[in-house]
DNA sequence: GGCCACAACTTTGTTGACATAAATGTTCCT
DNA sequence: AGGAACATTTATGTCAACAAAGTTGTGGCC
């Protein structure tokens, strides 16, 4: 075995950064764990992470603990921990919730902000976008959506509905990446997101809400029909 | 001073129980906390706890650290730990995320659960319930309130949305109970519920929600109308 | 050859000591 | 007396060693 794991970090170790370091680590690892760079069941072994990281082990069992509690690593008593596995059912959980949330937030976003706030977004998802798509341009579609989802939530202004919708898309970011992926459906989705775009920007909460509920309902129905592709 | 805090707890130490006693003391001080027992800004100092609780610091440090991830206390470098204190607009913030969290609850449980499951409850709302309130039995309400609300989210079966319902409650449970005390809260409360029962009986899940909804955004109102009295 | 028992090893759990930062108290100088 | 610098105290942050549990590998016995 070798030596020493390859230390991402090898700084001259700042004096008492220690708080700032961990919770870096921890915005390092829940990527890590979201893309499935570490996929579910992988162990996380704290000497290991610590060597890694060149931080002491209980650190490291501090920043383990955050992310049981986030629900991203499960733990078993004197076997350590490991990426937690996404069931089935956790999975429709969590599209009720976000169509809860997300909703919330579109609706409080509308209310708000400025209408022009929305312009951009109307601009950026519109016939360029369309094209983009049509090309398989997937990506570009995936990051217009994630900016609009920044502002929306930014805009709604509730930092309890923001942090639970952070819980919860950390564990479902890759479906959802994989979703987009499919054919036709980023094609579909734009026009759905464009149309919410229109009543956030004429100040129609109410509309705007139901169409992003339709939105993430219409995702589910997706991942639902491709599931076996999916999973 | 005295020589030790008081011990809650002096059983001969189970041997390699940590890990549960550990859980069981997050919840005590879930509870004290949610109770303001131990009031916003009041400091939790970890060899105390460690004394009280006859554990050792390190998992002192650890529940600690699982309370600041619930958001129940806040930690700050080289100071130690006190109770959070709500600001205003948490409390609206949390109002409007359990206006979607316990709706969805409530959709799904009236989809779920036999329509039977409804009746003891209905019952309990009743012509006798009333007459409580009027006689001024707010705890008896109070206690039909918390068991119907576990019932529906035991039935919505939704561990997310259960999970984060638990989060905010923890935080607003003391001023729930006081827009409960106010004068013609409960005898109103009651009302809605009954309604919202019907629906959930009846198996109308759509209007089972919208009560519910409705009921909570009320509760925010007599909130905001007497808030000088309950903050 | 299969299986149980034992032993070595690996990894986590726990404890106590030490380092460091903030708060408090004291002293000395003006 | 007032205040700044310094010392003391108190509490948290960090670390390394030790203990316990789990896992794996080996050997003997039937």
């Amino acid at each position: 075995m070798a030596e020493k794991t390859s230390q991402t970090d090898a700084e001259p170790i700042p004096p008492q950064d220690r708080k700032g370091r961990a919770e870096d680590i921890v915005q390092i690892l829940r990527k890590r764990i979201a893309d499935h760079e570490l996929p579910p069941g992988a162990r996380l072994q704290e000497v290991e992470l610590a060597n890694q990281f060149n931080i002491s082990r209980s650190a490291v069992r501090e920043i383990l603990g955050t992310l049981e509690q986030r629900g991203l690593i499960t733990r078993v008593p004197n076997r350590g921990a490991v990426v937690a596995k996404l069931e089935f059912k956790e999975i429709y959980e969590i599209f009720d919730v976000r169509v809860a949330l997300e909703g919330l937030c579109v609706r409080e976003a509308t209310r708000r902000a400025p209408p022009e706030v929305w312009l951009p977004h109307i601009e950026r998802f519109g016939d360029d976008m369309e094209r983009a798509i049509e090309k398989g341009d997937i990506a570009r579609y995936s990051d217009a959506l994630e900016d609009l989802r920044k502002e929306t939530i930014d805009w709604a202004d509730n930092s309890h509905a923001a942090h639970f919708l952070d819980l919860v898309l950390d564990k479902t970011h890759l479906i959802k990446l994989r979703v987009t992926l499919l054919p036709g459906r980023a094609a579909a989705g734009r026009k759905m997101h464009l149309e919410m775009l229109h009543f956030m920007r004429s100040g129609d909460a109410a509309n705007a809400e139901l169409t992003k509920k339709r939105i993430i309902r219409s995702a589910r129905d997706w991942l639902e029909r491709y599931r076996s592709f999916i999973l």
